[in-house]
DNA sequence: CCCGGAACCTGAAGGC
DNA sequence: TGCCTTCAGGTTCCGG
């Protein structure tokens, strides 16, 4: 599912075996799992070299290397990392292997082949046209307000769009309006102050405590170790169609297929 | 420019 | 049990 605090979470468990290690070689098993370059042209520029940093922006997770490259990866619907040491076989569904220096290999595990990686130079537009990042300093209520402001369009699509704000994905934009209690259909400008304040809380809340948990487990998202994340525990609406509102309003979560996602919220106290 | 819908894929879950 | 349908967290492209 990858969202921002599934990105963040997988970040910060992989850094200890990326940090300041030297990839041997990167095969890539399914070859639309690469865009934008070939398997070999891939290893000409990272096969030897040393992984100064990974950071996350957005949904993506980036490997920066040590010759100004970086290589971008977005896990899509149903990618993740296993990291393992001298595995005999891959694990099922494997669609990439980063083969690091002291034998740890990174397994990019994806059933449904959406994930992509590409290799880049830093100044890539991919990232350029990304939007402020939610929990930085830069993401401010004003800003947020700002952004609103020029759009008419409903407020969901507005959070889902990457452009606007990097890192909301279906659920976790749910959540955020439940909390806010505000509609998903309602015109993004027509929000009150209050209101955009009160969004603003409850964007960097639901990211928050996603990260804390470290990432939502709802269906084949797993952490690098192996382990799930337990933030879909703390979920309030999203895949819960049919139950009472947990607000207590007496309404129950509704389910409706909006813009082209599943949209989970309570008709009662969402305005 | 905006919007809806399809496409990219597999597999889990639900209905019958 | 088994077959068929529906649905899934994201993004991009195409056509109206």
């Amino acid at each position: 599912m990858p969202e921002l605090p599934e990105v963040e979470t997988i970040k910060n468990e992989l850094k200890p075996y990326a940090d300041g290690h030297t990839v041997k070689k990167i095969d890539i098993l399914w070859p639309p799992t690469l865009r934008g370059s070939t398997e070999k042209e891939l290893n000409e520029k990272v096969a030897g070299h040393r992984i100064t940093e990974l950071t996350r922006r957005g949904k993506y997770l980036i490997f920066h290397f040590d010759n100004g490259k970086i290589l971008l990866v977005h896990h899509k619907l149903t990618g993740s990392f296993h990291a393992e040491a001298n595995l005999k076989e891959p694990p099922k569904n494997t669609r990439a292997i980063i083969h690091l220096d002291d034998c740890m290999d990174l397994y990019f595990v994806d059933p449904r082949r959406f994930g992509r990686f590409e290799l880049a130079d830093p100044d890539t537009e991919t990232l350029k046209k990304l939007g402020p990042e939610p929990l930085s300093r830069q993401f401010t209520e004003k800003r947020l307000a700002e952004i609103l402001a020029k759009r008419k369009s409903p407020i969901k699509p507005v959070l889902l769009n990457q452009e606007l704000i990097a890192g909301i994905g279906n659920l976790y934009a749910d959540e955020i309006l439940f909390a806010s209690r505000i509609h998903p259909e309602r015109p993004a400008n027509s929000l009150t102050p209050a209101e955009v304040k009160k969004l603003y809380t409850e964007i960097r809340r639901a990211l928050r405590n996603g990260i804390k948990r470290k990432g939502a487990s709802i269906a084949t998202y797993y952490r690098p170790g192996g382990e799930k994340g337990s933030a879909h525990l703390a979920f309030r609406v999203a895949r819960k169609a049919g139950e009472p509102c947990p607000q207590g309003c007496k309404g129950k979560i509704s389910y409706k297929f909006f813009r082209g996602r599943g949209t989970y919220f309570c008709p009662s106290c969402q305005h």
